[in-house]
DNA sequence: GGATAATAGGTGCATATACGCCTAATGCAA
DNA sequence: TTGCATTAGGCGTATATGCACCTATTATCC
């Protein structure tokens, strides 16, 4: 009887990846009236609140790929919402900054996001969300490697 | 003092965007040598589970838009891993279902997702690990609604 | 049975995600 | 100071994701 194959429920990626899609479509449900993405909210969010930062550095606080974090950068570079700047001091890197129109537009967005967390916290349970949210964060900070490569 | 700011680590939905990436990254560095990605994945081991199923009920089961599945099965049709059919008692349906090829590929890669499995149970902890997949179960189950329309 | 509503998917568009490879700039050592 | 390793990003490519709008097909109601 289907011995030895997985059984549904059990993949840890799987769960993970189901429950955000859930999230995010609940979220962006909320920040769409803003024209913001839940992406694009993170993203001037912390840059907001951690102030003029490189690509490396943000990507890393955001747990997105280096490039990828590039390449999302452009649409609020073309509606000028983040500034992106030449380091001075390392002129390989690249730093950001939220412009004036971007922390207008954050503030609008930080309304939509306190009725979300709201309607989450009214659904799911407010305890219940701290909770997850800490667990996630223990698993973000943990280091699960990499597949081996398969040498012999 | 940052009065009324979120405070880092308080949104639901970055949380576990940002542990989705991090646990996609790590199941793809170990799907990588059989040609899968973690979504392709899920869509054949689902599938294969499920049985034969339509495009709309698979979408549902994988928490995915209908049409996401529909444009992720390019690759995995292109690839001769999952048949596509016209259901004869709906002609306006689509049958999907895994191709012996499919099968073969599918076999493989769960020997590799057995390893990325038990490496996230030794990083994160089994008991962890299982109650985290039941948590996020029960997320995906909640109705969050959706954001009511600006209306009068 | 024919008009109409409802349903299953497809397409256009835009963003999201990340790997591999490339160039530019920096750091370091002989 | 020059030569090389390291680091910061950009770019090509491919897949992932979902909304708005469309067609085809089926169900329903008079």
């Amino acid at each position: 009887m289907d011995k030895g194959l997985p059984q549904p429920g059990l993949c840890n990626c799987l769960a993970i990846r189901k429950a955000a899609r859930h999230v995010t479509q609940y979220y962006d449900s909320h920040l769409a009236p803003t024209g913001l993405r839940t992406t694009q909210f993170s993203i001037l969010a912390r840059l907001k609140r951690l102030g003029p930062r490189t690509i490396n550095e943000l990507a890393a606080d955001l747990v997105l790929d280096r490039t990828t974090l590039g390449r999302n950068l452009g649409p609020l570079e073309r509606d000028g919402l983040v500034a992106v700047g030449v380091d001075p001091r390392d002129r390989r890197s690249r730093v950001l900054d939220v412009t004036e129109a971007g922390a207008e537009r954050l503030t609008e967005a930080r309304r939509r996001w306190t009725d979300a967390q709201r309607g989450f916290d009214e659904a799911f349970g407010g305890p219940q969300a701290a909770a997850l949210r800490q667990t996630l964060a223990v698993l973000v900070n943990t280091d699960l490697g990499a597949a081996e490569p398969p040498g012999q």
